[in-house]
DNA sequence: ATTATTGTACCATGAACATGATACAATAAT
DNA sequence: ATTATTGTATCATGTTCATGGTACAATAAT
């Protein structure tokens, strides 16, 4: 099934993102085999080429590991996941915050509709 | 003083989004007067085509309403605005929320998370 | 040995974006 | 009346991005 990518900024960006959000999810776990250049490509629905320039910027960062001809791989480094994984989601806390305090809402504003979208989880999925 | 403007997506996309967010705050009031297109893109230190840009498509949500000849006005409009500030905000909460859940965190580490980032922030400004 | 798969490197093409420059009509300011 | 300011339109140029195509060396699979 071709992602889900949107059209107002740079698709390979979006690759990084996507795959490095599976990474640290565990969709692709540490060690694990990736899929080809090729067969992501496809099945992102995305050229090669495209797909080649979000590889490269990954391996850069050392989440993945490249084979010459054997593909890639995960980093068995689960520490450098797990950091990877905490400033993903600090960043998330950091950037939901400031952008909602340049709305104009107070911290206790944030705190009501924070416990109101999770009180809501709760009815969709009281298990838990 | 020139706006901080990202890279990896477009200028004008950017500009969109911080003079809404200016109007929704009320940096701009409502009704009130906008800087020209020369004179803001002078400010963001960008070029006027691309302000005029990000003009026109601010204009289309009819947040801003232009006057041939004497420049433009926030809208008089109170309650769009405040839907539009709704409507980011509702934006910003849900989209924090599923990246969270996307990396792996329960909804009681999310809560955790949003507890200790607001108790930090009162820290900061106790007096709130 | 042969074949298939892998990462990788090109090149050409077209689209979107950003800038710089110029120009025009309408009208506010003088 | 004249000038300055406004939004707006247009053109050329360069960059980045995405795609499609082709090709090559290394090596895993057969």
């Amino acid at each position: 099934m071709a992602w889900e990518l949107e059209a107002d900024r740079p698709i390979y960006a979006q690759l990084v993102e996507r795959i490095q959000m599976q990474i640290v999810s565990g969709y692709y776990p540490a060690g694990g085999k990736l899929p080809s250049v090729r067969e992501l490509a496809a099945i992102a629905a995305v050229n090669p080429n495209t797909m080649q320039k979000a590889f490269a910027e990954l391996e850069r960062n050392g989440l993945i590991v490249t084979q010459r001809t054997n593909g890639r791989n995960v980093t068995e480094d689960t520490e450098l996941i797990e950091t990877v994984r905490r400033n993903l989601a600090g960043e998330l806390l950091q950037t939901f915050f400031s952008k909602m305090k340049e709305l104009g809402y107070t911290r206790e504003q944030i705190r009501e509709l924070t416990d109101k979208g999770l009180a809501q989880a709760d009815e969709n999925e009281p298990a838990g």
